[in-house]
DNA sequence: TACCATACAGAACATACGTTCTATTTTATT
DNA sequence: AATAAAATAGAACGTATGTTCTGTATGGTA
């Protein structure tokens, strides 16, 4: 019966979701009404070998759900918009950290998270106190909304990211004001902008 | 030494977060550098006595931190802003969920999230696509971003209120906008906005 | 039917792991 | 310094738990 495994790792998932720690293997025999262990073990390892499950050799409650693994992870908050992309993961870390789940956002190398200060982003529908998450990336697509420095003004701001034939478009995203264009060489893309929390209460 | 509880709740939690599973004593021994099981188990019914952790007796691996039994919880996801408040849970639901953790949001009861539709809510900084995450309340203090329904309009939309000698004001986020004005009676709250979240990636 | 792969039962075994105990050291208090 | 309280070491012990093995049932296929 294949109905066996979902049974099993429904169950897995259930126990650890509802006591913090996986079952034992005799636990699941009882949880499930099974009749004996090795009926388990014979679908662990089913389950394990499609990659499913993980588990440690002859340790006590180690399986673990793949896809739950990394349901939480943790996104470093640095205190502002860094002058020169945190080459340093601890580069300008504010000491905090905030968690996401991968429902709101899919876990990636490269993410921080900082908390807008001012309004100097209202254009890109971004208030005061936001909570910003942004990839640290050198690169972008027509259409990201990205952290820029710009040489002439020597600052760092947010704007859609354009690139026209020959020149960079730096379009914000209030309609009233007028889009900035550079030669590529002379602005630095430091990030995008990957999320936008709010928190108004 | 008081640090070393704190070096224990640490490691837990780490561990934890890690390998999807809660280390034995041997594991927190080893990975502190600690010298004896017996310390560890000290310190850690200290902590259990004092509520931090939970444990099963005689159980491998059922230490648990306590704070992060919670860590992620489940708002049901709304299929679009309801014309009446959803009295009943299942009302309106889509069926699926989104997970969120305390540090985005504490968790209360009465919360559902909402992907917005449409540009109907650019005034209130709010983007078509984002996902709102309400709480279910019929009042609403100065301030607040709220969900009302308009009797003469027969729509629901999101404004700041403000309760002012006898009436209410209703203010969209854009303060090109005009304020509405109405009788308490007249409107119905129907819940407040706690979040909002823009995945632009 | 004969055959084979897979699903299941149940016991036996080895070890991973929690618990307990006694003794020794450190820290705080007077 | 004297004393008590807490912290620490280290070993011993028993149970919890994963693993393995042998054997039986079941279901599909030639």
């Amino acid at each position: 019966m294949k109905q066996r495994r979902e049974q099993l790792m429904d169950f897995i998932g259930h126990f650890q979701r509802e006591n913090g720690y996986p079952p034992t293997v005799e636990e699941m025999r009882c949880g499930l009404r099974w009749s004996s262990k090795s009926l388990v073990e014979h679908h662990l390892s089913a389950l394990a070998a499609s990659g499913i499950i993980d588990r440690q050799d002859g340790k006590a409650r180690s399986v673990r759900l793949r896809k739950t693994r990394d349901a939480i992870y943790v996104v470093p908050l640095l205190a502002s918009i860094p002058a020169s992309p945190p080459r340093d993961p601890g580069d300008g870390f504010s000491g905090d950290t905030i968690q996401l789940t991968r429902d709101i956002l899919r876990q990636q190398p490269g993410l921080y998270a900082l908390r807008v200060k001012g309004d100097s982003m209202v254009d890109a529908m971004i208030h005061d106190g936001d909570l910003v998450v942004m990839k640290h990336q050198q690169h972008a697509d027509n259409g990201d909304l990205v952290a820029v420095w710009l040489p002439d003004s020597s600052e760092t701001t947010l704007k859609r990211f354009y690139r026209e034939n020959g020149h960079v478009r730096l379009q914000p995203a209030n309609p009233t004001m007028k889009p900035l264009y550079f030669h590529p060489s002379q602005i630095q893309i430091q990030g995008k902008v990957m999320l936008v929390i709010r928190q108004l209460a």
